[in-house]
DNA sequence: TTGAGGCCCATAGTGTCCCATGATACTCCA
DNA sequence: TGGAGTATCATGGGACACTATGGGCCTCAA
């Protein structure tokens, strides 16, 4: 699966799925696409995916930044903004990767995703995943099925057109595949 | 686009919770990674959050500095301006962080927020949060069950792509980033 | 004088750095 | 086109630095 990490440098999207061990001191490497993904950044951001789905959400400072702009968006004292606030920048782990890729994960994290030995890395185009390997079996199937639906087959070829239309536009929003730099 | 990637050192934001102990002499440490966030200084004012949570906010010079040029922009003899003056300068401790990290609450801090031997340090984007760890723990859960709600999940993700499609556009939007100075 | 705060040193634990290794994938050359 | 050489990756493990915390002593004020 190196083809995918090999693109070019600056792709910025944390894609396909990888998985790696937990050691005994309780490190994960990052797999050396994200790694490239992180765009060179070593803080690391997790926390526990907002949907319920039992898995880790995570990313590097431009996640991070990408939140905070986002969450700073909201209306200042909304409840929604506070509890968004509290989930994802207070109930984030603020992880440094050593020169090797590893992060540790704390037992907290561990024991919220149900972690033990090993785990899968998923990408999430501008942030990733952790997941105990066979809940994300369980995931990707029910995923699977999921988009197999005609609806969300028609809604992707919906969305899709309308990118097509925008981009002979000359429209910017291709700018998000964001490679340029590096 | 450098913006986001630059990031590193010179990121000013308040993420995450950790928890420690008052000692014996009331001191109680600042975890390291707010010491970074607070950029260098050893100047902490706290104050009763305002939202009658029963917790302490607090952060350090540049949040104060913040406040002061937020107050300032009230009508100079407001009620509310009067107010917001009276509860968060007036209101708020000025304490000195010894060379270790460490900082004493002072009785009527320990009192307002019901502190006694550990607390939670939360992490509130620009400022930090200090909370007796049983009620940090009922008000995580309780913005946690906000932050799962379908409307709540929504917002955030219309925000998001409104952040996303200013970056696209190439606004400033990411100077949110604040990577530039260290 | 007594208590409190500030300053300094001490220490255990843990997280980080650095070096080493085997395995794999890729490159280059025959 | 196949194989050897090379770069990169995931992983292990020891040494060290830093963090959180405890405690002593000095100074200052009441």
């Amino acid at each position: 699966m190196r083809g995918l990490g090999r693109i070019s440098q600056g792709w910025r999207v944390f894609v396909s799925t990888y998985e790696s061990a937990i050691d005994a001191k309780g490190r994960v490497s990052i797999p050396a696409s994200f790694r490239a993904a992180l765009g060179g950044g070593n803080r690391i951001f997790l926390w526990l995916a907002l949907d319920g789905s039992g898995c880790l959400e995570g990313g590097g400072e431009a996640l991070m930044a990408m939140y905070r702009a986002t969450l700073t968006r909201l209306a200042p004292h909304s409840p929604a903004r506070k509890a968004l606030v509290t989930r994802i920048i207070a109930g984030s782990a603020d992880l440094k990767m050593d020169d090797t890729g590893r992060i540790k994960l704390s037992d907290e994290l561990m024991k919220a995703a149900n972690l033990t030995d090993r785990v899968k890395f998923a990408g999430n185009m501008d942030s990733f995943q952790i997941w105990n390997p066979d809940r994300h079996a369980e995931h990707f199937d029910a995923m699977a099925a999921e988009a197999a639906k005609e609806d969300t087959l028609e809604a992707l070829g919906h969305a899709y057109s309308e990118v097509l239309h925008q981009q002979a536009s000359g429209s910017a929003a291709l700018k998000l595949v964001d490679g340029g730099d590096s």
